[in-house]
RNA sequence: GCGGAUAUGGUGAAGUGGUAUCAUAGGAGGUUUCCAACCUUUUGCCGGGGGUUCGACUCCCCCUAUCCGCACCA
């Protein structure tokens, strides 16, 4: 079995170089570890799934699409965190330049050298001097934080600017916050999506198409405020048992609607991501039987997530993780207001306007200015800090921890009611992202079919139509007596129409045409034989069922 | 990054210290050709770089890529 699977996968990946569906990139020069061509059949296919996603969450109303740039300066990737956590501390060995990572040479030294910063490191490494696991010595060099991102500079010469490629799409729809916010009104939910490369330096890219290091990646981020139950309609997924591997209670089988209800599902709306993620893929074709939901386990989990769900689809290589929805609170938008000190919020209006009442002190500009000079700035925090039934003169101490005396006249009463209808609070946001090239991929081997129709080798790839690259193929019976002529009119008028693709193909027999059609899986094929020249009608012929029907050619 | 295996037409394979064989696919032509039919003809390969040798696809070294473990990781 596992061998039959092995042949499988050979013969699979074969027909996808062979065929231009996907190939390795760059491969008269010797090819590039963890890079890939979609070819001119798989970059059709890529094109319609990034489409089909799009148009899934766009349906929902209100999302929008953005596009941002790939390369990102460094601060804000710093600010996300990903400067700090797709880095491998490493320092090399002086006497025989082997490189290590500083954590591993350190594990017998330190509980967790993982937690440590670099300058931690740094010190618990001179301090401890391991020897080098390659030659014995204990001379290194100093440590050097070597990242997954792709490194860039932006700009040339001293006006150089350091950047990455970016890991992800995510950091753009964060940073963009403010024009989501104004483009929708300034209400929320809403959400935005983004399709397109991101790059990590993977030390090792394995597995085909499964860890590349530079892949097509669609991530959506949708904008909440933490305080309102979205009410969200389950109904339709009630009766859908679904594959679920909770933390809590390991595999279960049991409907979204049911999950989220009893709580196994966190959170309401990354429920409906869950569920809206799941007629995505089965809608182009992913086998819903071989598909499962995986929940993080809490020391899994980034901190600052509250509940994280993968998808998880099984083919040649095991069950993969090809989508991840995460509950990610406040994390992004708080890092990067923190990091540039600009405001990333939404105002949520209070029912009724609270009514304060302010009775305190202020301090009186004219009287306080000449007196405290530079310190009247802390003068006057210190003094709004105390309570109305202070005495003057009295000791305040100021930030700085001065001591300082403030008599009446230096300050004045201040009592009013103040009415305030809302506040500003920082969104949360559920994010699903999606591996477009681990989706692709599965539905490759979900639709690589070879089981020929009398136990004959014979392959068929039974996209959905969707997302299938050629719609459809178009032949002559034989080129000759007008048929080539005919059935080149028709190619050129299907070719015409917005948004579809048709190939004309009169080389070999009828029966080759066909088995070339199937094995990158177009699912019409259109025959135009002698009838045809007498009374405009061709022959259909339909991929999986091998039907054929005569229907006139104005009907196409 | 460590260990092991591998690298020959587009694909899948065979083989040799003297430039390569087979199947399949592709092009052209023929055949009333509807599920990889047939006939003729044609195109196309030793991953890259060094070394040994009169001569290297073959032997040696390095590199690159692929696959499998380990490690790492959306």
């Amino acid at each position: 079995m596992a061998d039959a699977e092995e042949g499988r996968l050979e013969r699979l990946t074969g027909m996808l170089k062979r065929r231009g569906i996907i190939l390795p990139a760059f491969e008269i020069h010797g090819g590039a570890k963890g890079l890939y061509d979609f070819g001119p059949v798989g970059g059709r296919l890529r094109n319609k799934v990034n489409q089909a996603w799009l148009n899934h969450w766009i349906s929902m109303g209100n999302i929008v699409e953005l596009s941002c740039p790939t390369i990102t300066p460094y601060a804000v990737l710093e600010a996300s965190g990903h400067v700090g956590e797709f880095s491998d501390f490493m320092t090399n060995c002086n006497s025989c330049e082997e490189a290590s990572r500083a954590d591993t040479i350190l594990e017998p030294h330190h509980a967790n050298p993982d937690s440590l910063t670099k300058s931690d490191l740094q010190q618990l490494l001179g301090d401890v001097n391991p020897q080098c696991p390659s030659c014995g010595d204990s001379d290194w060099s100093p440590i050097v934080a070597q990242n997954l991102m792709f490194n860039t500079t932006i700009g040339a010469g001293k006006s150089g600017r350091p950047g990455f490629l970016r890991p992800e799409t995510a950091q753009g729809m964060f940073t963009s916050f403010s024009s989501l916010y104004r483009h929708n009104r300034e209400r929320l939910p809403f959400g935005a999506v983004q399709v397109g490369k991101g790059y990590r330096n993977e030390i090792s890219p394995r597995q085909g198409m499964i860890r590349l290091r530079e892949f097509n990646m669609a991530e959506l981020e949708y904008f909440i405020d933490p305080e309102v139950d979205l009410e969200h309609d389950f109904s339709q997924w009630a009766s859908l048992q679904m594959n679920l591997l909770s933390e809590s209670d390991g595999e279960i089988i049991m409907s979204i609607t049911d999950a989220v209800a009893k709580g196994i599902i966190r959170h309401p709306t990354v429920g409906m991501f869950m569920a809206k993620t799941f007629d995505f893929l089965t809608n182009i074709g992913i086998d819903s039987s071989k598909l499962r939901f995986r929940q993080h386990q809490s020391d899994e989990m980034a901190h600052y997530a509250s509940d994280c769900w993968d998808v998880e689809i099984l083919g040649s290589y095991g069950w993969v993780e090809c989508v991840g929805i995460a509950h990610r609170g406040c994390y992004d938008l708080e890092a990067h207001e923190k990091a540039t000190g600009k405001t990333l919020r939404a105002r949520r209006e209070f029912a009724q306007p609270k009514i304060v009442e302010i009775d305190g002190w202020t301090t009186d500009g004219a009287t306080a200015g000449p007196a405290f000079r530079a310190l009247a700035g802390a003068v006057k925090k210190a003094v709004e800090q105390l309570s109305s039934t202070c005495e003057f003169p009295t000791q305040v101490t100021l930030e700085n921890g001065e001591s300082v005396t403030v008599d009446s006249a230096h300050v004045k009463r201040v009592q009013r009611t103040e009415s305030i209808s809302g506040e500003w609070y920082i969104p949360h946001v559920v994010e699903p992202a999606f591996g477009i090239d681990r989706i692709i991929w599965h539905l490759l081997d979900h639709a690589y079919d070879e089981s020929g129709k009398d136990g004959e080798e014979y392959v068929t790839l039974r996209l959905n139509e969707s997302i299938a690259p050629v719609d459809y193929c178009v032949f002559p019976l034989f080129e000759k007596d007008g048929m080539g002529e005919l059935a080149r009119d028709i190619h050129r008028s299907l070719c015409s129409k917005f948004g579809t693709v048709s190939i004309y193909d009169a080389s070999g027999s009828i029966g080759r045409r066909y088995a070339r059609a199937d094995e990158i899986g177009v699912p019409i094929c259109i025959t135009v034989d002698h009838q045809s020249l007498q009374d405009n009608t061709v022959t259909l012929r339909d991929r999986d069922s091998g039907k054929q029907s005569r229907i006139s050619i104005s009907e196409l």
